[in-house]
DNA sequence: AAAGACAACGAAAACGGTTTCGTGTTCATA
DNA sequence: TATGAACACGAAACCGTTTTCGTTGTCTTT
């Protein structure tokens, strides 16, 4: 096991300051031909690297970035996740990845670690108990701080960032509309409560959609799933009693359990109902 | 803007040494209660956290795991990812996340960067490119220098270090078992290259299956893909041709992709030809 | 009253770098 | 010959901690 070689090393050996065996390293120019020669062959014989963490604390910024998601095993957010590393490691980024499992206690620790030094600036969606309570001051301490925050998909306004989002509203209301467009007149909207700040948007371009048209908007016409989890007997009734011959699923996972039901019913998709879904994932 | 605090900071606010303080916080024997009431107190007021960076330089640990893979977007790898995130936070530790991309380079470089300090260690599953290539060089160098490194999936016999892997060979070996006893004569493989030690491992598996068997192991009934592109069409004429009556799949898309296309052709699955695809993901 | 014990604290080194500011040579110039 | 650049290098501070090893002052003991 050969240890890391540090410059306290380099300048033992060869019998010059640290000082000069660092500017040496940097091609600096106060240092010699001669000497830059041979600390750099030297340096290069035995690997040396550069401490990471000792310039970090010299420099006061560690080229790390925190990404802090509700959840990893998911299409959306792996792709993010991939993008952001992508973008990161070309730049000599690297990237630590929190899940805060939509908690809002983990949420609030993972965040509290990170930002004792461990990252630049922070990435992050916003778990669904944050959404649901409301209370954003782990993200304003962070930002008081000088730390960058950029929101993204799982958004607030309530805090002053960078924000970046899919208009979910746009998306929901032209979906709507196309509905409305091929003839459908009974459109239901399948989508999860509104404390999830995507839901909330998508519901208000569905509803709006329906404004805008000759078409009467039905409150009943929505199913709010209280949970993620699924509850296919919930969908069943759903789609039984209110009939609808379009639907709009503000996920994938929605939309493909819904178009299962209705298949086993012996229904044509889309003739008889069609379905919209939000997030091209892999189940679409 | 209110900066972070630091330890020199409460001693020069407090007129005591940075020491004192440092001790106070962590409950010293050696400083009376007085003092350590008056700089805890201050501390919790100015809500005061160390500097992780600081820590890590001083205690050469950094509390944070790299986990290096080649891919993100996929439901086995985030599995994994989620699962190590659960333990690691337990712990205290974070998890640095780096992309290979399949890439040989890549994750040469990666582990590099995250070698110089910035990670305790390594979880990883390899590159395709890394296992075509069979040069293990960048593993064995930080293993050298003492960086624990633990392989999972993708993995290689030839650098000494823990290894995670689930028992392809006895998997694929015991689904296509489960063919012969289901009465299936033309069982067919659809894999990758061999370069990728999964596939390997499971080639190896349902070929063992069939040579114990009375069934004739036939080379001409595995189709092996080039890459993780999908080719429609080698599918297809790959089905066409040799006309199966069951398929083990290495992985769920192949798995889908030929799904699909039989179903097209009319045939009834399982009854006229029946798939067996390896992990549990989203797509099954 | 001298000596030792003990409590409470500070100075300084260390982790591994970067960077500013000397300092000692050498050489050309007035 | 004295002056001053120019050159090549080293000392030391600094980033924010931890930790060892003094150094005080007070109190007890003989």
């Amino acid at each position: 096991m050969k240890a890391k070689i540090t410059l306290k090393d380099i300048a033992r050996e060869l019998e010059v300051s640290i000082s000069t065996v660092s500017k040496a390293l940097k091609n600096s120019e106060e240092i010699s031909r001669d000497t830059k020669e041979k600390v750099q062959a030297f340096a290069k014989l035995y690997n040396y690297k550069p401490n990471n963490i000792a310039i970090s604390l010299k420099n006061k910024r560690t080229k790390n970035i925190g990404v802090v998601i509700p959840d990893i095993v998911h299409h959306f957010f792996t792709t993010v996740i991939r993008g952001i590393e992508k973008y990161a490691n070309a730049r000599g980024y690297n990237v630590i990845v929190c899940l805060s499992e939509e908690s809002f206690d983990k949420e609030v620790i993972n965040m509290e670690m990170l930002a004792n030094g461990s990252i630049d600036g922070f990435i992050m969606s916003l778990s669904s108990q944050t959404q649901e309570k409301g209370d954003y001051n782990h993200l304003k301490e962070v930002t008081e701080q000088g730390i960058p925050v950029v929101l993204f998909d799982r958004i607030t306004h309530e805090v002053e960032c960078d924000k970046v989002i899919i208009d979910d509203e746009l998306g929901a209301y032209q979906a709507t509309n196309k509905f409305i467009s091929q003839g459908k007149k009974r459109i239901a909207l399948i989508t999860t409560d509104d404390y999830l700040s995507v839901s909330k948007a998508r519901t208000k371009g569905y509803w709006k959609a329906l404004q805008d048209s000759e078409l009467e908007a039905d409150e009943s016409m929505i199913l709010k799933m209280p949970s993620m989890e699924m509850d296919e007997q919930a969908i069943k009734n759903f789609l039984n009693t209110k009939n609808p011959d379009a639907v709009l699923c503000v996920n994938e996972i929605f939309a493909v359990y819904s178009m299962r039901l209705v298949q086993h019913k012996g229904l044509r998709i889309p003739e008889d109902i069609a379905f919209i879904g939000f997030t091209d994932g892999v189940l679409s």
